[in-house]
DNA sequence: ACAACATCGTTACAGATTTCACAATATCGA
DNA sequence: TCGATATTGTGAAATCTGTAACGATGTTGT
């Protein structure tokens, strides 16, 4: 809570963390460093510590970090007081990729609830989600209080399904249609663009460029 | 050509214009100016004009930039001028959902080859890409001499075809398992992390947060 | 008890990226 | 032909982001 300024990237690289974290408490392993975090992390020990400051967590010298309790502290910023739900639109194979890959992950920000156009699939339970009508998209969205959307239909419909998740009230979008989305200002959208970064990996490829860099 | 020194968002951004031209061109419009395309992209018209000056093509005044010059420009910067192919390994949801989305859109990188360890996969063509067992990667990427690859396979198994990959010579990756791979330093590595995304995403919509950002 | 040491938190710095502002200029209409 | 005008290209300022450096501090071993 608190701090109603944390950037973009800063908030990318806490998640990173956090889901290391994890790992490494599967792993039974209880402290880390700030160099350890880092490398497993891919950037600089420095700029794990100054994250750690927009987390309002202190480590110890010597001792570093507990593991379990950064894992905390950074869920106390990162996930909101009561669970977060969040609807995906279009089940085609990107959208049950999708599925597939949330189920179960986090109870705090779960999908709860999916959308097509395809009556075969309405009905059905796919990756443990509820797949409706698209046209129901409007009332079920508002009844369960969904504010986050995933948008994994074609092109071509993804400003009209957006349109409809924003009547809805939703005010996150991670849009995964090669389209730059109209929404109101209070609406925060995120695109995954995957025709951008694959020339973008094309490109340095040839360049030689060297290193990757941060996540999204 | 020329320029070593593209900046990373610049070159997202490039590849963002050159598609939101192929759709004005698809529409007829032979012209535009730079807020025009500012306004399709999310950003502002002095961004596009300074992206210009990496590209190295010129408008007029009043006139505004030649979209098919324009298109062409930025083809001559980001694509190599032999066709770049690129392999996809990991044939799941994801998998089948990229090699569908990038079927016969860029002859200048398209995905040639397909790999998994289904074997019930092998032999086939999805969506116009040839699958083969995983086993044979490293001849096939070595002998079409493939630079660019895609790694969609489960999170488990990421490091283990990351390091097949680079050992047959590739040069850049796009990930989608939520897993940081190492790789030697002459590697590019775009990360594409859907739960770090959807993270961000949640948060933001909480803050209320204004506006979207940057493309990858 | 205490000295040695590796790590943390933070401030100051450096570099990258974006925005601003304005001179230069091509086109249009009279 | 020539003035009016909207746009471009680009140097300079501002902002954002990451890095380095260093005093402070908790732990460990003697």
């Amino acid at each position: 809570m608190s701090e109603g300024s944390v950037s973009d990237k800063t908030v990318a690289r806490l998640s990173l963390y956090r889901r290391l974290l994890s790992d490494l408490l599967n792993q039974g392993i209880r402290n880390v460093y700030s160099h350890q975090l880092a490398s497993a992390a891919g950037v600089t020990a420095a700029q794990v510590r100054r994250d750690m400051m927009a987390v309002g967590y202190s480590g110890t010298p010597v001792r570093g970090y507990s593991v379990p309790d950064l894992i905390e502290s950074i869920g106390n910023l990162l996930d909101s007081a009561q669970a977060q739900s969040a609807a995906l639109a279009g089940l085609g194979n990107l959208g049950r990729a999708i599925t597939a890959y949330f189920a179960g992950r986090r109870p705090k920000l779960a999908i709860v609830a999916a959308f097509d156009n395809d009556p075969y699939k309405v009905g059905r339970v796919i990756n443990e989600v509820e797949c409706f009508h698209i046209n129901d998209l409007g009332p079920i969205v508002e009844q369960r209080n969904i504010r986050v959307a995933i948008l994994t239909v074609p092109a071509s419909e993804a400003q009209q399904v957006a349109d409809m998740l924003v009547r809805a009230g939703v005010k996150g979008v991670l849009n995964f249609a090669p389209v730059r989305l109209r929404v109101p200002p209070d609406v925060y959208v995120e695109n995954m663009d995957m025709a951008v970064c694959l020339e973008k990996v094309a490109f340095f490829a040839r360049q030689g460029r060297t290193t990757a860099e941060a996540p999204s």
